[in-house]
DNA sequence: AATATCTATCATTTTATATCAAATTAGAGC
DNA sequence: GCTCTAATTTGATATAAAATGATAGATATT
């Protein structure tokens, strides 16, 4: 047997039982549990699959799949030390809006669950990555599912933002600068719109890359935003700016 | 057993027990009390369960009836057959709405992509699994999420089924008798109730454990329905006053 | 005070990692 | 097509890391 075909079995297998022990793997594709070792190995590279001490698992569409994680490595550094920023930001108990978009993302994997928030998006991967703890209660807005990102848009989620209030909404966008914020996405203006509206604070991240860049659409003005969240990298002159517009603007530091 | 199969069993346990001694866990995951308190460290830090002397308790019950788990491997099989002929009914370009249920899960797993249906849903994890593909148009209703189930609940997913209409629902339940088809669970009813009205054809896939079964709530009688599909171990007589009743009852055969 | 449960620790067992020789496969030359 | 060599893959093994079960002393419950 190849190599390949004997993956597929053991992926086909893992889709199958959920979980299973090597043993049991070596002896379904009859070989060693070494190889069996090495194929989980880049199974899980392949992020399909996940290791587990004795046995493997298939990675359910409960963890995040979507496309995020791999395509924003360069800076992962600074959207984690942002995302950690964040979630101070939070009180517990809170309601929040959370945008969907990579930062806000990784906000939501540092948000501490036992503050027990309630949180109020359109994206799905964090309605997935909240699902599986019943100390966060998750509402969804409707909406046409956007491939490949797991957005909620179409006139079901304005609709939807609209009638929703909110202590923050942890927000993202595309631009920057002295003048307001700007984002690309066209369906989702309306949506962010909504959010903004329906929130007693706003809070914005934006990484440094986003500095000093307009985008197609224009979102709001500085004097809408509470507070932005950015990396240390952004430059201080435009962060000077922004604070001098009355936005409290807290940089994220990388450990 | 390894570590991560054996902390779900407990789980599950306490799921359907509500409280557990750590002797009683011992024995039923069949280790040492030592490795169940271990066990129930990593659980509770999970959130989903709490400690208590010499015992454990699930934070938040939940109906069992819910949990959504393919792990037992005995019906598998047989879902997995009625995934596949469920999915034969459905034609290209057709709007199907998928009801939140293992059972539905499973068609979906079976759906073709390449027939370009559009999905409404308001089950995470199907949104989820359409979710990576760009020929898959997938409405997902608001609504809260239900924890561990990823279903959505709650007014806002009643009010957006309401306001759907499409070809097909492919829908599940708790019970069925040759009154009708019941349902346990009181904030699924009213949804699923919209979903019925809102489609031009009803489709249920309902297993054979679930027959002669009667739960908490009515959901619809059989002349509502169009299609019932379920397995080969399905009493002959029940399905044959399923058939008098003018349902198109198919049976999926196991391979 | 008596009993049960928890925490911390340690020997034992299980699983993982790294390494190497044998087996398999791929490619080059005839 | 065949043979030989180089590269890769595989299975086995020694060593490292971890999970497990048992136990003793500390703490909580009655």
């Amino acid at each position: 047997m190849q190599a390949e075909e004997r993956q597929n079995r053991i992926s086909d297998y893992l889709n199958k039982v959920e979980y299973a022990s090597l043993e049991e793997l070596a002896k379904h594709v009859d070989v060693s549990v070494s190889t069996v070792r090495r194929d989980l190995d880049l199974l899980e590279a392949g992020g399909t699959v996940r290791r587990t001490h004795g046995g493997a698992r298939i990675t359910e569409p409960d963890s995040d799949e979507f496309i995020f994680s791999h395509r924003d490595t360069h800076q992962l550094e600074e959207k984690e030390a942002m995302g950690r920023l964040c979630s101070e930001i939070v009180e517990p108990g809170q309601s929040i809006i959370m945008d969907a978009g990579t930062t806000v993302f990784h906000a939501a994997r540092h948000l501490d669950v036992h503050k027990k928030p309630q949180i109020i998006t359109n994206s799905l991967p964090i309605a997935n990555h909240f699902a599986s703890s019943n100390l966060v209660e998750v509402v969804v807005s409707g909406g046409v599912v956007y491939p490949r990102l797991g957005v909620l848009v179409g006139p079901a989620a304005v609709r939807a933002m609209e009638e929703m209030h909110a202590d923050i909404a942890i927000m993202s966008a595309a631009g920057i600068t002295s003048e307001g914020i700007t984002n690309s996405h066209g369906l989702l203006i309306d949506i962010q719109h909504a959010m903004i509206r329906a929130a007693g604070k706003v809070v914005f991240c934006i990484d440094h890359t986003k500095f000093n860049r307009k985008s197609l659409n224009r979102l709001c003005g500085l004097d809408e935003v509470h507070t932005l969240i950015t990396d240390a990298q952004a430059p201080a002159k435009l962060i000077a700016q922004i604070k001098q517009a009355g936005v409290n603007v807290q940089v994220a530091k990388v450990e």
